[in-house]
DNA sequence: AGCAATCTGGACCGGGTTGGTCCGCTTTGA
DNA sequence: TCAAAGCGGACCAACCCGGTCCAGATTGCT
């Protein structure tokens, strides 16, 4: 465990997208341009919209364009805006009746540190780093390779 | 998302108990010890048995105990013990045919710096740290008072 | 030597969550 | 007025996790 969804992968695939075209782009055309199914794509930019990472355009001629370059976007927004708050366990923020020790669990609360370490670690890196700034598919070779 | 399983918060529970009370306990005192159920305990006690964190004894007066003081067990051999090998997402080492998009996907092996930061991150801090280094337990007033 | 306690390894099953799809509504440019 | 596109939600199937159980192996004790 202790990985993300596929949708926040599928988030960075689409974000990397948007910036490598430019200007405002249909879910369709996203979709067309990343392999991910349409439906899929335009779930992503549902959340990404209410998330604030990306702004959606109505009517003919709309689409969705991005409201900040991805170098400013650290990741750790990214992974909020698709998983929800960034926490390794359930046993934070008074969740009850969640763990069936709870009464004598001698660890509650004691994740704090490590959220905030991941947390620490996931603002630090931008999407635009893992997000191949220059865009560049990976040819063949490394395909065959494996 | 991106949480670890509820089984590593056992594992810190349960290591927590073994470092307090010292020497060799069973499975069914683990169990007793820490209000988690005995099957789960076992199941636990397995896994960190692999991973060669603790070292069981069969037969009478058997049990477990700890190899390594739990100050100097860093909190990510916990989570690979229990949740298998950190990465967060599907894509990493050799997966092919799990994502839709491999093929034009611009970050594929792009999350690479990110696991490593996540498990520089859980390798900061050890078992010690979040488990009571000075066991105390609840006291019943507290789990009286839910 | 036999017994019993304990770990070991595996299979098993139910529930919850995720991934993915679809539908109807709203907005807006042509 | 129409059609293209986003918006919000409901919906369903598949997968994975959590939790339990059982048969076998090992070993100290009597």
């Amino acid at each position: 465990m202790l990985r993300v969804s596929k949708l926040t992968d599928y988030a960075v695939v689409v974000l990397s997208r948007l910036e490598a075209e430019g200007g405002v782009q249909t879910a369709p055309g996203l979709s067309a341009g990343t392999g991910v199914a349409e439906p899929t794509v335009a779930k992503v930019l549902k959340m990404l919209s209410q998330a604030g990472l990306v702004e959606g355009q109505r009517g003919p001629r709309g689409g969705y364009r991005l409201l900040r370059p991805l170098a400013e976007v650290p990741l750790s927004d990214v992974i909020v805006a698709i998983d929800g708050p960034i926490a390794l366990t359930a046993c934070v923020d008074g969740g009850f009746g969640l763990c069936e020790a709870e009464h004598v669990c001698p660890v509650r609360g004691r994740w704090d540190p490590v959220n905030a370490a991941i947390r620490d670690a996931l603002s630090g890196i931008t999407v635009a780093e893992i997000a191949t700034p220059k865009p560049i598919f990976a040819p063949p070779a490394i395909a065959a390779a494996e």
